[in-house]
DNA sequence: ATATTTAGTCCACAACGTAGACTAATTCGG
DNA sequence: CCGAATTAGTCTACGTTGTGGACTAAATAT
């Protein structure tokens, strides 16, 4: 709140307050939007007369039977006008989504490739290729893609788009923000803030847990309330450098006993001497697990105990109500999840009544591409008159 | 954002954003206010008549001089009109502040104690009656008390205003807030939030930080874009139990390895074999440092690099931009603030390109009380309209 | 002394939500 | 099968709040 509010202010935001309702009970009446948000049987008409000619929400045929007196006719959120893009650059595969304001997921495109052995504008130029074919088919189905997120492995600069330092693809200061060029507005984010914000819309649907992200470095989103919390420079979740052993292995980060250390995926490879640049070693691992190898059992058992340590911190910390694990930690669920809410909660037990549960991620590699659609959606639904004001005006500047 | 928003709504965040402005101006003209807040001069104009009217602010009556035109009366904050109480209990002292709305304290009532000596309730009772004095002496100069806050050293619930459990004070499931009664409204919190929120608001003034609560227990409160980040149920900031060595000392909580049990008062007091009830202690440990003891001086090396190692792990899950310590840190900085500066900068070199600054708290143990106080004081800059109708309803009700 | 400049107020007006009357469409009861 | 009751949605007069520009006030510059 550091803006005065005027008369537009204050439709643009009862715009957004029907819309948000809507979309959260699924479907309403004008007559129960008045009565949900206290507005009067007017003003929701008013409201809902403008979502519906922007082509945000439309009427359902359908009228709601039952009681007495008049049926009322319900609307819902439209998933045929507009649609975000979510890009994904990882190290071994691109991935784009396109998504409907109803979240529902319209086309997926998955390219493998090694990143690692790439330059970043060959990488980038392959993303923007697939980018645009989606672009192309989304546009083609009548869909307004109103702009588009992406996900790195990666601390970024979220301002300037620029990926500070993402290690796992050997990337220095590269700016995709400015390089992707797309021709909707880009927003670049972290794969872990991503993902959490993915699990948050399009997984489980709770409003409060950390998203661990566990690849070849170890992120974490931290949702609280509905929101991600990104610390005081956006470098917020950085579990994997969170003390395990201060005296511990060396880490790349230049201290030691990192959580990396211990539960990174090359901690993994490592067990069972299988570091093949290409990262099917995750399934190599689930193999050997799958069969009962002893050594790689032993391997989960000590990076599921540091990560219980790690998290027991996080949890005094930041007191997230669940622990969501994703990335390798989805496969390898069975084996690690119990050692880690065994930890936590032996850490944690005298000091609140119930640790949080340790839950398994549902989205697996999507996760982060959905996040990142996601983000462009909940800008429209948050100020949906935005919206409408580029569509008349683009209608104003179109071929007469 | 789940409120619609009616002209009484717009009118109350108007009149909200323009005290603001006020507020971290200083003082403005209403023409200077037009400028900043993007209302029009017609539309401050009244705002400002409103305010005047509750006495929130007040019209200087030195004009501005200098430029050409008709000179402007400036306004500012009215430091003699609003006053909020806060309270705090600790192991070995009872604090009261009466702050008024420019921040400037007007009564100090402090109470030397042993609170692990005595019961809840009869604490309870010495805190109502040196509040219920200050209420007093504070209404006889005009003020009026619109609340208090109260911290306590430990997790409370600030719906019911019951302590969780204080173990300094050997305090489980109190009701403090039903149980103190003044008269006003009061608000329960955590010591160390509380004493974060101080540092915001009478410190340093930075908008950014984690403040490092140390006393038997060790508490931090985060602060981030000037808001106290509480995690999903308010237990946010326990860095005490953060980990330091995973298989380390048995900690009280259960754990083992935990930061209190390195950088808590009672290690350090186990230094130097002194362990009197009574809290003077880090004035004897100070004495010691003084003199150059060796055993104490190892003492804070040992705790230095403690709290460095576990604000490490704070730095990287939630990425706050300065360090404050505060409580029994604040007089031990000049032995310990180099330690933990270098283990915290050793660790993090090359995560980021500077790592967080420590720096010392200013407002030794007044820092909670204060915090309290603003708390209220910040309800009243959030909603001034609030107040307004209280003070009309109350002199409708008045005699006649 | 007069022109210029800036502060603040006044007044007609526009934007938005409100309240309640009114119309529409259904179920219930006889 | 028809009228009463009930609920949905629209329409109209109105209240509240911010706007824009004219107007008055009070200073400095020439």
């Amino acid at each position: 709140m550091a803006q005065a509010v005027r008369h537009d202010a204050m439709r643009a935001r009862n715009l957004a307050f029907v819309l948000r309702e809507v979309r959260s009970h699924g479907s309403l009446t004008r007559a129960s939007l008045a009565e949900v948000t206290g507005l009067t049987k007017t003003t929701v008409s008013k409201l809902v007369a403008d979502l519906l000619e922007a082509g945000l929400v439309v009427e359902t045929g359908a009228v709601r039977a039952g009681e007495r007196g008049r049926p009322g006719v319900e609307v819902r959120v439209s998933g045929d006008r507009v649609a975000a893009v979510g890009l994904e650059i990882n190290v071994d595969y691109l991935a784009v989504r396109v998504v409907d304001l109803t979240r529902r997921v319209r086309l997926r495109l998955t390219q493998a490739v090694d990143n690692r052995l790439s330059k970043p504008m060959d990488v980038i130029g392959d993303l923007r290729r697939l980018a645009r074919s989606a672009l192309a088919q989304a546009e083609g189905t009548g869909l307004l893609v109103v702009g588009a997120g992406l996900a790195v492995p990666g601390p970024v600069d979220v301002e300037s788009g620029e990926i500070h330092n993402a290690p796992n693809l050997g990337w220095r200061n590269v700016p995709v923000g400015a390089a992707l060029d797309l021709g909707v507005p880009l927003r670049v984010e972290n794969e872990a803030n991503l993902a959490a914000l993915g699990e948050l819309w399009f997984g489980a649907g709770r409003a409060d847990f950390l998203y661990v992200s566990g690849e070849i470095g170890i992120g974490a989103g931290l949702v609280v309330n509905g929101a991600l919390f990104r610390g005081s420079r956006g470098f917020a979740g950085e579990l994997g450098h969170v003390v395990v052993t201060p005296e511990g292995p060396e880490c790349r980060c230049g201290a030691r006993g990192c959580l990396e250390q211990y539960a990174g995926q090359d901690a993994f490879l490592d067990a069972v001497a299988d570091r093949s640049p290409f990262a099917h070693g995750i399934e190599a691992i689930v193999a050997h697990l799958e069969q009962g190898d002893p050594t790689t059992e032993a391997a989960c058992e000590k990076a599921g105990w540091a990560l219980g340590v790690a998290l027991s911190s996080a949890i005094n910390l930041v007191d997230p109500h669940t622990i969501v694990l994703g990335g390798i930690y989805a496969p390898l669920f069975p084996w690690i999840g119990g050692v880690v809410a065994e930890t936590i909660g032996g850490r944690l037990a005298q000091m609140r009544a119930t640790a949080p549960p340790v839950e398994v991620s549902r989205l697996g590699s999507e996760a982060a591409a959905l996040g990142a659609a996601g983000q462009v959606l909940e800008t429209v639904v948050a100020d949906p008159a935005a919206l409408s004001e580029r569509l008349t005006d683009r209608r104003d500047l179109g071929p007469r």
